[in-house]
DNA sequence: ATTATCTATAGATCTATAGATAATGC
DNA sequence: ATTATCTATAGATCTATAGATAATGC
């Protein structure tokens, strides 16, 4: 839990510990839900010193998003995106990433919303348009990108079996085939 | 905006005024967002009145999802579902179905997500999981579920173009042929 | 007389800030 | 001396309730 353990007086260790926190919370409840003192509490350090290193519980958020965001998109190659996503969002506990999650939990905020619409939406679609040549390109490539939020929603905030529990390898065995058709078909 | 314009002093007007205010708000904002002020105000009554009628802000919402949650599953016949649930979720404004709005909008509460996920996803998944004999049938389900749920996502919830401003009929020839692949397809 | 509605407020949050304290580097 | 950290609290919500008021039906 307290994640800044050994440490005396570090500012750069404690602006990560607060970031630390503050995703793994806004993963888990969104941002809503998630209060500054739950991350002050998460990051063992004192509530005020989130608004000294950020100034609002929402530049906090705008901040994780930001380390989060560019991370997946910058490693994987254009072809694969959307399996590659898939598999990273299916992955066990500590591998996954988990922007999609922080995405759904917190769709309810509106200053906020706006901030990660832009980070992901648009950066994952424009990725998943270079996948297809067919008509209305951009069009499937949201399409596609609805799946990817839909089966992140219904496994990890829905919790809803059997596909909360299914086994990533069965899911995309399903879900590809269907996604070539969403984005090869072209009649 | 004030639902109860005429009227004097009806119990039972009054506390329809507070479920389709309370539909209409939650749907827009989410359970947390929408307080309990806003619903009466948009309903024209004192808030008093909501506890009184319905006793606490997480019970009206319950009521609110039992109302609407019925109405399309009833009065689709199973083979056509999933197209009759997309074209519903894409109608325009009044005659959209709100209820997977509400669910998105209101995912990270606690106590009501759950009621609301049983109102909804599992009889979703039951009538969708008709439309298929192959193998995982019901894993197949909540996957087009999870579609579903995508789509209304990115569309409502993020307004997300080109998706957001697609035509229902563009969507439909798209998907459709992709969900017959996910449902059909047993190899 | 009954009961629908309103007033006033308790009590519990939550974000954010001002100013005090205490640990480090010169 | 500088600056990281903590204390204490202002100020703004929000849900919920107790008790007063006022409109209807007998």
């Amino acid at each position: 839990m307290t994640e800044q353990a050994g440490r005396r007086r570090d500012a750069a260790a404690t602006q990560q510990a607060l970031l630390d926190a503050a995703a793994k919370l806004f993963a888990e409840r969104g941002f809503d839900r998630t209060t500054v003192r739950d991350i002050a509490g998460g990051a063992g350090v004192n509530q005020a010193l989130l608004f000294r290193y950020f100034g609002s519980k929402e530049a906090l958020f705008e901040a994780v998003i930001a380390r989060n965001g560019r991370e997946q998109l910058a490693t994987t190659p254009p072809e694969r995106f959307f399996s590659a996503s898939l598999r990273s969002m299916l992955a066990p506990e500590g591998a996954r990433n988990r922007t999609l999650e922080t995405y759904l939990r917190s769709s309810g905020s509106d200053g906020v919303a706006a901030a990660i619409r832009q980070e992901i939406g648009d950066e994952y679609a424009r990725a998943l348009a270079t996948l297809t040549d067919a008509p209305d390109a951009e069009l499937r490539a949201d399409l596609a990108l609805a799946w990817l939020m839909g089966i992140a929603l219904v496994r990890e905030v829905s919790g809803k079996q059997p596909l909360a529990g299914a086994d990533p390898g069965d899911i995309a065995r399903l879900v590809l085939p269907a996604v070539r058709t969403l984005l090869e078909r072209s009649e």
